[in-house]
RNA sequence: GGAGGAUUGGCGGAGUGGUUGAACGUGCCUGAUUCGAAAUCAGGUGUACCUUCACGGGUACCGGGGGUUCGAAUCCCUCAUCCUCCGCCA
């Protein structure tokens, strides 16, 4: 959520800013302003109500006690006056605060200055392309969900059976290479200095507020209504939220997170080959990571997430891309987005499989997640990236790697998975 | 699921209607003492919002919300969380 402060002092750049994501919120910015005018004035008149309320009871108090009760009497009936008017500010004053908070609400993060105006993803930007030649695997190639028959990888059906369409059942080896990429991914992540937590994949109302995945994508998440609490689309949620509502020391920054979580997400909508095997899935596994960063180092912290992420799928083997998206692609509350893109050679198509993001101030404002400066508080940056989201690299590492010999696994998987190719399951 | 107890500042812990943003201790910061340090002494030490060019002033906050009262950390209602005991359970 953006600070009316920011609305007021760098009106020019939010509007330039809101409108790479083909959005004028010139109108809107002018009522927000306006509905804080109000607010501040309400406020100010009702501090002062307050403050002659607060004297008169202490006078009232000593009036008493010297046995001046008629005198007490007259200004007891002043203070009853007075509360009839606080009570009719206050009332006022939510109103005023809670259309104001709406409002604020409604509006995306600020694009960040070098990101591309756009309106989809046609018109993100390749900020670093693949440098090799992209592997070929002949006519015969078959896409992942193919080889996952045979070769035991995963099974929908059974997922249909147990649950419905889009959750994958994982067996055999399909399970033990799932296994074996969190935990190479974990062990990564926490090398490069990032603490590992396992955070409850339900969350209430507040914290799913507070990273923006409400109001905005209500409708994506599956929501448990006997308890009111989220299944959450990824672990940012709970990992972020940990942090909620604290006052950090600055020398405690940057605070580097991990966490290995099932995703899950409704994604209502389209159907066909660009969702098919394990392209787009209600669950899936993903290792997140976090960064709280001080405003000023939380470009640089994006970069180490970015080259971070380049390195697994180095590692991986994987023939990958970054985009950085243009404004109309990019998340609501996201001020800059990269996304990388892993080869698919059978498919032929580029798979997302990480987007890392620098929230800047829009999600520490809900979480009032502050650090302490010389000159005060001030929020924090955060910033988050998967490293990585299992599926895709998993299709990626089938079509890719497919061979007469097998699934040929890339060498940092061997010990991992206990064997240097899969072998099929059926003839 | 049932019964009881608790929730106060960075921490510990007072406080059952009035001048208490909160005793006392501790931690931390500044100064004095010291060659330096320890010890000791003195002073300071929360957050948010409103207001002010600034100095400053004001309001709110004692788990959350609501109520009683001229006045609430203190009384009432409600919710949440934690602890103890019982039940159930991977």
């Amino acid at each position: 959520m953006l600070l009316v402060n920011t609305l007021r002092e760098e009106r020019e750049r939010v509007l330039t800013g809101l409108k790479k994501r083909k959005l004028d919120a010139a109108a809107e910015i002018e009522r927000i302003v306006r509905l804080d005018d109000r607010r501040k004035e309400l406020q100010s008149r009702n501090d002062e109500l307050l403050a002659e309320r607060n004297q008169l009871s202490k006078e009232i108090g000593d009036l008493f006690k010297s046995g001046k009760k008629d005198e007490a009497t007259a200004k007891r009936e002043r203070v009853n006056a007075i509360k009839q008017d606080v009570s009719g500010l206050e009332e006022e004053m939510d109103t005023v605060v809670r259309e104001l908070e709406e409002a604020l609400l409604q509006l995306p993060n600020v694009p960040h200055e070098k990101v591309r105006a756009g309106s989809s993803a046609e018109d993100n930007e390749v900020y670093r392309p693949y440098e090799g030649t992209l592997p070929k695997v002949g006519s015969d190639a078959k896409p992942h969900w193919e080889l996952a028959e045979t070769y035991g990888i995963f099974d929908l059906e059974l997922g249909v059976r147990t649950t419905g369409s889009g959750f994958p059942v994982f067996t055999g080896q399909g399970a033990r290479l799932q296994r074996a990429l969190v935990n190479l991914f974990l062990d990564r992540n926490t090398a490069a200095g990032y603490t590992e937590y396992a955070p409850p994949l339900l969350v209430n109302e507040d914290t799913a507020r507070a990273t923006g995945q409400l109001p905005d994508k209500e409708g994506q998440m599956y929501h448990v209504q006997t308890d009111d609490l989220y299944l959450i689309p990824t672990a940012e949620v709970p990992l972020t939220n940990l942090y909620r509502g604290e006052l950090l020391e600055a020398d405690s920054l940057p605070i580097r997170l991990t966490g290995y979580t099932p995703c899950f997400r409704r994604e209502a909508g389209s159907y066909g080959a660009h969702v098919r095997g394990l392209n787009r899935v209600h669950q899936f596994d993903k290792v997140e990571i976090v960064q709280l960063a001080k405003p000023t180092e939380s470009y640089a912290k994006l970069e180490e997430m970015v080259d971070h992420v380049a390195g697994l799928l180095d590692e991986l083997g994987l023939p990958y891309r970054i985009l950085r998206l243009c404004g109309g692609d990019m998340g609501f509350t996201s001020a800059m987005t990269y996304d990388f893109e892993v080869w698919s050679a059978a498919q032929e198509r580029w798979l997302e499989v990480s987007s890392v993001s620098n929230f800047e101030t829009y999600q520490s404002n809900r979480l009032k997640l502050r650090y302490r400066t010389e000159r005060g508080t001030e929020l924090v940056h955060t910033l988050n990236g998967s490293a990585l989201a299992l599926p895709r690299i998993i299709a990626a590492l089938l079509e890719n790697n497919q061979s007469p010999e097998g699934i040929l696994l890339p060498e940092v998987l061997h010990g991992y998975v206990g064997m240097q190719r899969l072998q099929p399951v059926v003839a």
